[in-house]
RNA sequence: GUCCCAGUAGCUCAGCUGGAUAGAGCAACAGCCUUCUAAGCUGUGGGUCGCAGGUUCGAAUCCUGCCUGGGACGCCA
């Protein structure tokens, strides 16, 4: 429990006391107060509303009202210094700041562990992200995406969610196939034998070294083998290959899962066949034209689907079908998918799924990444997967590092386009914000360490009281807020808002560090008081950072 | 034609369940290093919140229509 949420809490409490003694409203018909933080100072440090929302209810004029309230509220219980009616009817509360003073303690308390909450009360939640087809490299849209989903799970995980991360290998199916027709083409070419690539082969860079790799391994051996065993050996050679390459990759980004989760088990424990099979018991399938629908229009889907298709084969959807049957057999309560821009359409049929499965289509959120663009030289970067010419995350990382990346993919958004710009992301100056909040963090590591050097212990007590410049009631007041904020990202599935609050609290560091000097030789006490300060804004900065995945230096 | 996302300062973007004079970074301009890292700070200028209606005490935010950009509309995955 953090002293911000308690003292609002109270003054809620208070406000509705009030309204109901000055007789303005019944208790049933008292509307939901809402305190809003003014981002304006000179409105107080919460403003309530209420006199307007109450102005039809109670018949008289918001002001008036806003009078009445503040006349029966309980000031001492509600911790309150000054109170003024502004505005239309505002109620600006400036509160008492002493509370102020057990930020500091409590951040000190809890070090890595200040930020967590319960507000999620352990409910079972499944992020699944990325799961991208193992037969190229990763690219940009997929590093957004994986950047994304991680730091949602990191801000889930600390606001009390139990969570888990899973990847969805499509290890079954078309794609697969040209897969492995794809590396049987790059094998013969790699042996200097004419062969041409498939219709929709994978043209990348990686399917060649796989060609080349398995030539230089086995020689012709696998020229004159039967064409089945050769590509069945190709199929699993390819697809171990191209995981292993994201498994590293994601890994190297700092992106680790629980679980990754087959496709083809789908088929091995006839997964599939017995999620049709509820589906048809349930009265939603229906035969047509040779194949086999699935009445997805019951949920507001634009058209059916095709489950069989007219050869006998699965569509995509199938086996999706039984693999989200699957997961929310596993018990979660709550499944989230990550998904492409060019996905969303996809999303109304999966739903659909859902709920003729028997599940509530709340339990099933997606999340979609919007595009982006790169940027390079001032020219957008064109980029196709199927000329290989993708800018993928391995070399991203290498030119740009990880902590930039990491950074600005969650800096917006997640449903606006990004407009990634390689020379900034790239650019060691103060044009770039991962190293204004870097800096920060290693100011104050700087900071402390030299208090060290001059005789001030660090772990000392100190007087919270004396912390009371202007600079300082911001960064306790911003301190204060950092449970709050984390637990609204995580409700809201919203990590950039994360991102903001680092940068905004680096921002009343580096203010409050032009401002006030921290060690001063003539004044040991405020000395003491600052540096366990510093040290608070440092281990914020430092979980924060821990959110998103980002590094936190202690020199730069 | 239908659906999804976006349209806010020169550029890139925030703006929470509707609230007070619409914010930040970058860019521009003017200052600040004998003092704990100037990868920093302070200040100034800059906006018909795509357009038009509607809902109401109040709309960037909600509703409707339109315009622009991107994406999706497969018995592909």
């Amino acid at each position: 429990m953090n002293v911000l949420t308690q003292t609002e809490d109270t003054l809620k409490q208070e406000i509705a006391a009030s309204i109901i003694k000055a007789n303005l409203t019944s208790e049933e018909e008292l509307p939901e107060i809402i305190l809003e933080k003014p981002k304006d100072k000179s409105h107080g440090d919460f403003a309530a509303n209420i006199a307007m929302q109450l102005a039809r209810i109670a018949k008289k004029a918001p002001r008036q009202i806003a009078a009445e309230i503040v006349e029966n509220l309980d000031q001492t219980k509600a911790s309150i210094e000054k109170v003024e009616i502004a505005g239309p009817g505002f109620i600006n509360f400036f509160m008492k700041t002493d509370f102020l003073g057990e930020v500091v303690p409590a951040i000190l308390n809890a070090r890595e562990n200040y930020g967590k909450t319960d507000a999620g009360q352990q409910e079972k939640v499944q992020v699944e992200f990325v799961s991208v087809n193992p037969t190229g490299d990763l690219h940009l849209g997929h590093a957004r995406g994986a950047a994304f989903g991680d730091v949602l799970c990191n801000i889930l995980d600390a606001s009390g969610y139990q969570v888990e991360r899973e990847y969805y290998i499509n290890d079954a199916g078309n794609q697969i196939d040209n897969l492995a027709l794809s590396v049987e083409a790059r094998y013969l070419q790699a042996l200097g034998n004419n062969a041409e690539m498939p219709e929709d082969g994978y043209h990348g860079q990686d399917i060649m070294e796989i060609g080349k790799t398995l030539a230089a391994e086995f020689g012709d051996k696998w020229v004159n083998t039967d064409r089945e065993e050769r590509l069945a050996f190709f199929k699993e050679y390819g697809l171990n290959y191209e995981l292993g390459k994201i498994e590293k990759d994601l890994a190297d980004f700092g992106v680790q899962f629980d679980n990754w989760f087959s496709e083809r088990s789908l088929y091995k424990e006839n997964k599939i066949t017995n999620a049709l099979k509820t589906l048809d018991e349930k009265g939603f399938i229906f035969e047509k034209d040779g194949a086999t629908w699935f009445k997805t229009t019951e949920f507001d889907d634009d058209k059916d689907r095709v489950l069989i298709k007219q050869d006998g084969s699965y569509t995509y959807l199938t086996p999706d079908i039984a693999y989200h049957k699957n997961k929310l057999e596993r018990g979660f309560d709550k499944i989230i998918n990550v998904w492409g821009a060019d996905h969303h359409g996809y999303i109304p049929r999966m739903r659909a799924a859902i709920q003729a499965l028997g599940y509530s289509a709340e339990q099933f959120d997606v999340k979609i990444i919007q595009m982006v663009n790169l940027f390079e030289g001032g020219e957008k970067v064109r980029m196709s997967k199927r000329t290989g010419k993708a800018v993928a995350l391995r070399e991203l990382m290498e030119e740009v590092g990880i902590d930039a990346v990491r950074y600005f993919f969650v800096a917006r958004s997640n449903d606006s386009q990004l407009d990634f710009d390689m020379d900034l992301a790239r650019s060691e100056s103060n044009e770039n914000p991962v190293y204004y909040v870097q800096y920060a963090h290693a100011r104050i590591c700087t900071m402390l360490k030299q208090a060290e050097e001059k005789g001030f212990s660090v772990n000392k007590d100190f007087d919270a009281g004396l912390l009371t410049a202007e600079k300082e009631v911001d960064l306790l007041k911003k301190l204060g807020e950092f449970p709050q904020t984390v637990t609204e990202a995580a409700q809201k599935h919203t990590p950039h808002k994360v991102t903001q609050y680092v940068f905004d609290l680096a921002s009343l560091l580096h203010s409050f560090y032009n401002a006030e000097k921290v060690i001063d030789p003539e004044n040991k006490e405020q000395t003491f008081a600052r540096i366990a300060l510093m040290k608070a804004v440092r281990i914020t900065l430092a979980n924060a950072l821990r959110l998103i995945g980002v590094t936190a230096p202690e020199k730069m």
